[in-house]
Formats: structure tokens, C-alpha cells, sequence
DNA sequence: GTCTATAGCCAGATAGAC
DNA sequence: GTCTATCTGGCTATAGAC
């Protein structure tokens, strides 16, 4: 981000969002992290609400297009979910706690997430639902949804992270050996699900 | 929920709180839902977090078990699959709201998860790790780690729930083909598990 | 533009009558 | 045990000096 004052409030906002909620955030927090004081938040956004949308609109963009371009491309079924997983669980390493921001307050801003998907109005589901017809007539797939399809590897990718907690401690494993665990799923999860739905 | 204060005090606070969440719920919206008022709800629990506190182990207490005796029965490998996802789906088709309550306030009660682990010392995944030995042993299907197996099935029924408002928007479902799909996935994704360890 | 000080509100918790 | 009234603290947002 860059070194001007609305930089560093988005910069800092996103950190305590991402970490507390709208209601758990305090603007004296992001005033702190930014290196000035509330006033000057509402000097540049009028609102926490305000500034939580921009924040929220900027999370949520940066998340979809990465799932959709990588669907979107010329590679076979197979190599789509390999690359899919791949990127997505890198992604999610680096910021493991967008899936938690995007889900808690999702109920919170219905608007911002019918926006963003008019502004990006890619049929995702047409492109998987072609390459999945094509494989299934060539007879290497049992036939499934495109929209079930992509739930079920988003669901394996961004569950081990948002339910990171609770896992770790019914299975008592450390973080150590919880990120090398996730680093091999992205090799796992891939052949998991080709698995699932190859004839 | 019993007539006694106590059980409508609970029976108000989990719906508020699994609504709403910590930070979200209000005293006053639990007073109202009980019928009484704010000051008997201190009576009978010393704070807001205590009550959340006592709804939080309510909650994850009763779904806890649910999963293990599934998992620890006599059935085959095969068959505790069949049997967890129709079974767990069919809890969270009555209280879609759960796993983001349990999700979303996991890191302010580290304590009550460590709590409910020690209170039950079942070793969960000794069970599956046998039987997928013996499977594995007969050639009936490739390797893979209980606890990867059972994150794996768990993730796949519960983020469908978590992330439900933007599958639902993404996809354009409606809420009745929603659970019409969700029936359905009872069995498919039994068999999607299944097919993806088979040999 | 950025600050200090404060207005104004709201929520959790308590006092005390009944 | 249950209520009304109130205290207390904390938070968003604004006023106004610099």
C-alpha cells in the first residue's frame, strides 16, 4: 500500500477488519495502526460503515477473479482442479483469514455482493459446464454439476482454514506441522477430487 | 427448551447469539425474545459473556458427539461415509446458522474448546485410521490419513452452509432449489468420497 | 489536513423497591 | 425473583483550534 494517508488507513482498517468483524473493530484501533487519529479516519471516510464497505469491496474482488480465471482457462478439467487448488491454498496461506472476514459479515452488505457480480457478469459456470460435458462424452468423468463441482473444491480449500482451530486442536497438531500438511494438500486435494469423478 | 427462567433465558440467548454472534448480539434483543428483562438475565448470569459462554458449550457439546458416534461405529468404511453425511447434513438442514456461530467467535473461547476435548478423550481418529488400514489392507481403497479423510467430508458438508449466501448469489439459486440440491448432496457426496478413495 | 476535546449515544451492569 | 431506574464506560462522530 502506498505511504499516503488513505493508503495507510486501508492498509491498517483491512488488518483490524479482517481480524475483529465490523462489530468487533475499533476505530481507535485503526487509528493507532495507521499513526493517526480517529478524526482524520472520518476526515477521508465518512464512516466506519463506509470505510468497512470499501475495505470488504476491495477483499471480495481480489478473491473472486482469482477463481475465475483460472476456470476460465484453455486447460483440460484435470489440470484446472491441479492449478486450482495450487493457487487458491497459496493464496489463502499467505492471508489465511479472508475466508472468515468474507463469511462473517456476508449477511451485513447483501448490496456489495450482488455489485461486484454485476461489474464481473463472467458465466463461471458455463465454461466449467462445457469442459465437463466434453469429458464426460469422452468417458473419462462420471457426469457432475459445474456448480457442484466448484463448491465442492472451494469447500475443501477454504474449510481447512476458517475451521484451522477447531481442527488443530481435535487433532492436536501443531502450527509447524499444520502448514506442511496444507502445503501437501494442495498436491492431495487436487488428486482427491480428479479421483471423485474420473470413470 | 423447560418453561423455568433459566431455559427461556437459554433458548433466547442461543437463537440471538447464533444470529448475531458476540459482539453482534444484545442484551436487550435476549431480554425481549425471554420476556423479561435485562436485569433477570444478570440475575441468572453473572454477564453477557458468561451467558455466551454457557450457549457456546451448549452448541458445540451437541454436535461434538454427533460426528464421533457416527465414526466409531461398526459400520464399514464405506458405510460410516453414507451415514455421516446423511446424518449431518440433515442436523445442519435444521440449523443452517451453527456452523458460522461456532466459526465465527472461535478465537474468544479457546478454553471451552480445549474444555469440551478433555471432557470427552476420545481418540476419534485411532477408529478411522483402523478401519481405513484394513480397507487399504484388502485393496479396497488407496491410502489416505483419518484426519485428512474426516476434514475432508467435514468440510464439504458444513462450508456449504457457511458460504451458502454466496453460493446461493453466485449461482443464482433459489432458497427452494437450494435445499432441494442440499438433499440430493446427502448421497452424492457420500459417493464422491467414496469414489475419490476407491482403488 | 491533522489534531484535541467533547458531544451524544448506546450497551452492559447494578441498586434498590416490591 | 423480577422489575424500573440509573450508573458507568466506551464508542462513533463532530466541532473547532492550529
Amino acid at each position: 500500500m502506498e505511504q499516503s494517508a488513505e493508503g495507510k488507513i486501508l492498509a491498517a482498517a483491512k488488518r483490524v477488519f479482517v481480524e475483529k468483524g465490523l462489530d468487533g473493530a475499533r476505530m481507535q484501533e485503526i487509528a493507532d495502526e495507521a499513526g493517526m487519529s480517529k478524526a482524520s479516519l472520518h476526515y477521508y471516510y465518512r464512516s466506519k460503515q463506509h470505510l468497512f464497505d470499501g475495505i470488504y469491496m476491495q477483499v471480495f474482488s481480489d478473491v473472486i477473479p482469482r477463481i475465475f480465471e483460472i476456470i476460465n482457462s484453455d486447460l483440460s478439467l484435470f489440470d484446472i482442479i491441479r492449478r486450482f487448488f495450487e493457487m487458491h491454498i497459496e493464496f489463502l496461506k499467505q492471508d489465511p483469514s479472508t475466508p472468515m472476514f468474507v463469511l462473517r459479515d456476508i449477511n451485513r452488505v447483501p448490496h456489495l455482493l450482488e455489485r461486484i457480480l454485476k461489474e464481473r457478469n463472467v458465466d463461471i459456470y458455463a465454461a466449467v459446464n462445457a469442459k465437463i460435458a466434453d469429458a464426460v462424452e469422452r468417458g473419462d468423468i462420471k457426469f457432475i454439476r459445474g456448480e457442484e463441482l466448484i463448491l465442492n473444491m472451494v469447500s475443501l480449500s477454504i474449510f481447512q482454514f476458517a475451521g484451522a482451530p477447531i481442527f488443530k486442536t481435535i487433532g492436536r497438531i501443531s502450527d509447524e506441522d499444520f502448514d506442511k500438511l496444507i502445503e501437501e494438500r494442495k498436491k492431495t486435494l487436487a488428486e482427491f477430487v480428479i479421483s471423485a469423478i474420473k470413470r
